[in-house]
RNA sequence: GGAGAGGUGGCCGAGUGGUCGAUGGCGGUGGUCUUGAAAACCACUGAACCCGGAAGGGUUCCGGGGGUUCGAAUCCCUCCCUCUCCGCCA
């Protein structure tokens, strides 16, 4: 949510950045600042009234006490009872539409965020490793796995539906020993809390990120009587943890990881990437979670971004960081790198990390705050999230990248304590 | 799934229609005392929003929502949550 006294003040920044954003908002804006004046029109009025309400209920206390009559002061407050409700509810009315309005208003990008109007205008900010040159014709990964006998894609749609895959032997224990991998190195090194949270989570924890009330499309809802959706992403209940609290300033920053499977019905996306196991509708992803103050929240999400990249340089794979530009940046992010690896078997660099600072956006949705030290009134926290990594996309890079002409794949070396010491997986 | 009990400030715990945002205790902060600490004593100690340049003033909040009333933490309705027992179960 963007801070409505912005609007109210410096509405020329809001709507130079909704611009930048390429979202035609003017009008949305327009409507929101005419809500804003009309609450702060009501507001004072009623709370005039509840004021001279409650000094003529004390004054019938006093009568009755004193035994004098009370019907005139009665009759008087019964009336202003009558207004007070009337405007209460014409206040209700507006403060409804207001935050209904606020809550798909994106955020702004920040400055150091590049100027552009789609994906082909964000920058590379660096680049690690060189892809390796093949002697022969790299596979992908749809071929390589059903050929090792670690990925079956028809038996995925047999359990469940098409974008659902089974994992089997070598396969499966390669996603397990990413995550215990990746785990194993942000809590250990990274000073990342782990965390098990739910897997489902209610509406409010979604509104609180910001994929609520817009992107509802992409969710999984439960059926039958629950306000419950399959998480699309462990940034919503980790973000959520604090809903509604106020830290201590000494406490942050506070970073957590977690494992969790992800579940998202792709809506709109159903000619990309069908094949392989790029964009499923269930993936496992260890993310990371920071709420920091405001004044390290970039110095943050860089160390954030540089433990995700972290992980693709353990396991020696050819990675390059983009940032984000204004026309690309998601809804509730300020700022965003993707940290994308080399795939051999498509030749391209494909996303397998988004990190996102969204500042004191999703704070002011889900109401987390913090006393900074030595004061006294609570402010936003910024919180920041980001992929430390996609289980199954890095599943898939080191299938193509560690691929051999035989058709079996090497194990990279940081990832073999956790395959009890397994070096290559065979065809069978 | 069945039966019962309960949700009050950071915590414990009073309060069942009239200045109650709420007695008291604990915790916390500051002070007095002390070489220092403890103890004791004193004071302060929630949040959101509105008006205001500020100082300051005001409104709301006793699980959520609605209702009754001049007036609700207190009465009524409803929803949510927690706990206990039984059943079932990993």
């Amino acid at each position: 949510m963007i801070d409505p006294a912005l609007l109210r003040d410096h509405g020329d920044v809001v709507r130079s950045a909704m611009t930048a954003r390429g979202a035609d908002l003017s009008a949305a804006l327009d409507a929101l600042a005419a809500l804003d004046a009309d609450r702060r029109r009501l507001l004072p009025e009623i709370e005039g009234l509840q004021r001279e309400q409650n000094e003529s209920a004390a004054a019938v206390a006093r009568a009755k006490k004193e035994g004098r009559d009370t019907a005139a002061l009665q009759e008087d407050s019964r009336h202003r009872a009558a207004r007070i409700k009337e405007l209460s509810q014409q206040l209700e009315a507006v403060e409804q539409q207001r935050r209904d309005a606020l809550l798909v208003i994106p955020n702004l990008p920040h400055a150091t965020v590049p100027a552009g109007a789609s994906a082909d205008d964000n920058v590379e900010v660096r680049r690690h490793g060189t892809p390796r040159e093949f002697a022969f014709t790299p596979q992908a990964h749809w071929d390589l796995g059903p050929a090792l006998g670690i990925i079956d894609f028809e038996r995925g749609v047999k359990l469940a539906a098409a974008r659902f895959t089974v994992l089997m032997g070598a396969g499966a224990q390669l996603a397990r020993a990413l995550i215990n991998f990746m785990l194993h190195v942000h809590t250990t090194e990274h000073g990342y809390t782990e965390v098990e949270p739910p897997f489902m989570v209610n509406a409010a924890s979604l509104t609180g990120t910001g994929n609520l009330p817009k992107f509802e499309a992409d969710l999984f809802k439960i059926a039958g009587d629950w306000d419950l959706y399959l998480s699309p992403t462990a940034e919503v209940p980790l973000t959520n943890l604090h809903r509604g609290e106020i830290l201590d300033g000494a406490r942050l920053p506070i970073r957590y990881t977690a494992y969790t499977p992800c579940f998202r019905s792709e809506a709109g996306s159903y000619g990309a990437d069908v094949r392989g196991l790029i964009r499923q509708h269930q993936f496992d992803k260890v993310e990371l979670m920071i709420v920091s103050t405001a004044e390290d929240s970039y110095a943050e999400h860089e160390r954030l971004t540089g433990n995700a990249e972290e992980i693709l340089r353990r396991l020696e794979l050819p990675y390059r960081t983009i940032v984000l530009c204004t026309g690309d940046v998601g809804f509730a992010a300020a700022k965003t790198y993707d940290i994308e690896v080399w795939l051999p078997g498509q030749q391209a660099y494909r996303e397998i990390s988004s990190c996102s600072n969204t500042e004191a956006f999703q704070a002011r949705r889900a109401n987390i705050k913090y006393r900074p030290e030595g004061k006294k009134k609570a402010e936003f926290a910024h919180t920041l999230n980001g992929s430390g990594l996609a289980v199954g996309r890095t599943l898939i890079a080191i299938l193509e990248n560690y691929q051999q002409e035989d058709g079996s794949v090497v194990i990279p070396e940081a990832l073999r304590p956790f395959m009890n010491g397994m070096a290559r997986i065979e065809r069978p």
